[in-house]
DNA sequence: TTCGAAAATTTGTCCTAGACAAACTGGATG
DNA sequence: CATCCAGTTTGTCTAGGACAAATTTTCGAA
């Protein structure tokens, strides 16, 4: 019965802590200090996982490593989210107590009376109104807790899947075949978020739009081969509010030299707030302006 | 108008090289040999990152990388597979022009007749032969045809969105509830294809399971917790035939450590052919495996 | 006191270059 | 033809140094 214990590569995709980040934290700050195999290579104990895991998650939530590192283990207090910044209050306001109920459903890993719940509403509300109303507020409120700690990252998971299964189940309803514009809908390498694509998806195809999903994490030259293939009008990227907000402009950069000249670059989702305008680019904060966006290209190509 | 050029992390992004490797080669091969930027750091440009994307698909094939490295640029005729074993012919003998047929769409780009000829077959068979005579035979053959090169990565993309929302439409018809037994089905991290887990799962709940999807690439410790909040009896894992075979033994070791001793685990798809038994994990090979698995299960568990 | 610019710090990523184990290849032998 | 062994190939690990980008702190002026 040995415990388990880990190497720097299993640490690494446990933890989402690059190895160079793991090695250079040890160099600096003297923690982990992991034990070493016969071959001199680092051997993490669960421990040490755990604890680094818990770091990361705060590191996410806006604190710093230094301050972290330092505190004994009486950091489980300072679970308190810095980033949620309450703004974004928009059209959800005082019904979050409805959100508050589906986010129950999921704490008490009850997929079956979720989906009912979501189902219900569905029906109730519309699927542009239950998009805007109920799923995207939701998904915020997911993030928020999720930032938070008061939800397990299985929690999470299970929220995503179930969601993407009711947005997908409605998408199909909506008719296909061939409308303008034509717009590709993916997201690049290390944007695993599909929700807001998802979204993005319904309300475009809503508006009657022919979209062609491509689901996420696309390396930047396919999008463009992709966009060339399909002579798609628009390329609609999504970022979530956890993308790193400083790759972006690089990224679209790279991207707008790689698309055709008659193809579009949308960008939107929660990552792209506080993104500067750039030439070639459509940012699309919110929902909304997606929707917008669409009656202006209308506007513009008759 | 500089031409773009990528810096190693972009470049390992792209092609899914490690910085490691890249800079192995680099030392080794004498290939790649990138520019300097000012703070000496590498710089690749596209025709080098195309040459290595195309190196990397060689590779996945089960090319060596010191062959292809040393070839000149005819080694675009050397797109001939090699792994592809022509071993797993098990239903779909004769079938194979339907298979073409329904691929042919895929490479049309032409994603709303391939969506309504699926469902027409669905309609046809029923769920349970779909899967097992049209989707699983015909996941098979998008791989191969990916290992031959003879599929881009987004039409590969494409085929694998537009198939997921059959199957999730597909399993959304089929009774929920609490059912027995209770599985949690989900995949290791680096592991994200999703299309054998929904199989699996359609399969599953035909046979009257209760199944929790919770998605792909979940943290081993969180499957354990997942396993243990939802009280599931087994835990299913599924892994690909691309997923590198050697790390499945120890990841199915870690993992049977923290999963609760009332859960079972089950690890299946492509991945675990040629994985040895082990202690305490069903390995479950082929879809049939799965299902009569079940029946197993329930053989021991009145 | 409040604002904004400059200085100091924190932090991640990149660099070189060496070592070694696991996986694969090609024989030689039963 | 199967099996074992030696030689090669290949990826991943290690160490410590450097530096730029981001953030915090300090300081001077309004």
């Amino acid at each position: 019965m040995n415990s388990p214990s880990f190497n720097i590569a299993a640490v690494e995709r446990d933890t989402g802590l690059s190895k160079d980040v793991l090695r250079m934290w040890e160099r600096r700050y003297g923690f982990p200090v992991p034990n070493r195999d016969g071959n001199g290579e680092r051997s993490y104990p669960p421990e040490q996982v755990e604890r680094l895991r818990l770091i990361k998650r705060l590191m996410d939530a806006g604190h710093r490593p230094g301050k972290l590192i330092a505190t004994p283990a009486e950091e489980l207090s300072a679970l308190a989210p810095r980033r949620s910044a309450p703004n974004t209050v928009i059209r959800d306001a005082g019904a979050s107590g409805e959100l508050d109920e589906l986010l129950a459903l999921i704490k008490q890993h009850d997929g079956s009376a979720y989906l009912q719940a979501m189902q219900q509403l569905l029906a109730r509300q519309g699927l542009q109104q239950f998009i805007q109303d109920t799923v995207a507020p939701l998904t915020r409120h997911v993030g928020e807790a999720w930032e938070a700690g008061s939800l397990e990252v299985f929690e999470e998971h299970l929220f995503t899947e179930l969601t993407k299964r009711l947005l997908r189940q409605a998408i199909s309803t909506l008719p296909g075949g061939k409308r303008k514009p034509r717009i590709v809908l993916t997201s690049v390498p290390d944007e695993p978020h599909v929700l807001g694509l998802l979204m993005a998806e319904a309300l475009l195809a809503l508006e009657g739009a022919e979209c062609i999903p491509l689901g996420t994490q696309m390396p930047l030259f396919e999008i463009g081969r992709a966009a060339e293939a399909h002579r798609a009008d628009i390329v609609a990227l999504s970022f979530s509010a956890a993308f790193p907000q400083r790759r972006i402009p690089g990224l679209l950069q790279q991207l707008s030299v790689l698309l055709p000249a008659t193809s579009e670059l949308w960008a939107g989702g929660g990552g792209v707030t506080r993104v500067a305008k750039m030439a070639g680019v459509v940012l699309l904060p919110t929902l909304d302006d997606a929707v917008s966006a669409i009656a202006g290209w209308r506007a513009t190509h008759p």
